[in-house]
DNA sequence: GAGACCGATGTCAGTCGCTGTCATCGTCAT
DNA sequence: ATGACGATGACAGCGACTGACATCGGTCTC
């Protein structure tokens, strides 16, 4: 065995959620985070940046898989048809409906953590411009398909997470994005 | 004349501008911010919750106003068009596209402001939501029509900011507007 | 296999954002 | 006058985050 327990950066964010469920994001130091890890408060900001990124290290799997997605899609796909085909490729990576619900409530209740959320929401959305241009799309029209794009997802993953919703997110996607476009084209 | 020097939070709003623009707004301590407008450190955080409010305590009149021109949209607007209106009426209060830009280049020099800023953005989605169904718009016709709304001011407003821009804000929405109506209704 | 090197962690001191608490002192109503 | 009030100052303290240096198993080199 090696000098120091395997695992490290898992059982700092494992720690850390537990802690941010049962007392709360502010009300958790980063030295208990450290400790119930079995580590110090040092070694915590060596793997995350800051007591914020622990609940959002994983996102960049949701952007690869966002930007490949796009790059992906066949030629003869518009700007939102490959969005859409994304945003449908996101439930092989939410797989677990509760674990997601537990993730959102710690978020939902603290504003520093919900101004984090929402920065990689961005990154994700300039991401997806980036790769719709990779495509030969415009620059105002890649925005544009990105944001509504985004725009669809937060909406139809606060509806496969509330309480009560029996609906998978394929199918709640699709119906955020036929509600955008009903919505849209009815603009006078 | 009073023990102190008037309008001590609009001191310490404009040297904490010019500081921000020279130093960079890492760099920059509250205690320099408050010895320049002469106060003290305490004093900053009596009128500003924290370093990043000075930049943003405007925000809530654009706020105001969006759901004001949301709830006076006739009866005959639909959602879309009701968030339309609330855009068109933006630039009555952007009036100077100079210190908007020079503020838009101290938020993007920097992610903690950045942050800052999308919650304000979100803020705004919400109270737009929240002024839709007030004229009897389901949630997700809403919230959908909301969100669109406010991707449509950000694409808008970056624009209008730009370098060798020469549109003015109302046309830049209008143009973005009938952007996002074209790529929402070409999806199959 | 001895020693040089490496990489993850510990230790410690320090800065800065932010807060609670109490003191200060013009102003204003009575 | 006097006492309540309100904006500010003074001060101590907590916690997030950083830089610098030490530690010590594992690994590589010869």
């Amino acid at each position: 065995m090696g000098r120091w327990q395997p695992n490290a950066r898992g059982r700092l964010a494992q720690a850390a959620m537990e802690l941010y469920s049962e007392h709360g994001f502010e009300q958790t130091t980063v030295a208990e985070i450290a400790k119930r890890a079995g580590l110090t408060e040092r070694t915590f900001f060596r793997h995350y940046a800051d007591k914020r990124e622990v609940l959002f290290a994983g996102g960049s799997v949701l952007e690869d898989l966002f930007v490949r997605a796009v790059a992906d899609a066949p030629d003869s796909a518009g700007p939102i048809d490959a969005v859409a085909a994304a945003l449908a490729a996101a439930d092989t990576v939410l797989l677990d409906r509760e674990s997601a619900r537990q993730r959102q409530a710690v978020i939902d209740a603290n504003a520093e953590l919900r101004e984090r959320e929402l920065i990689k929401l961005a990154s994700l959305a300039s991401a997806l411009t980036a790769a719709l241009r990779g495509r030969g799309v415009t620059d105002l029209t890649a925005s544009l398909a990105a944001e509504a794009g985004i725009a669809v997802f937060k909406v139809a993953f606060a509806r496969w997470i509330a309480e009560g919703e029996r609906k998978d997110l394929p199918r709640l996607i699709r119906e955020s994005l036929d509600e955008l476009r009903a919505v849209a084209s009815s603009l006078s």
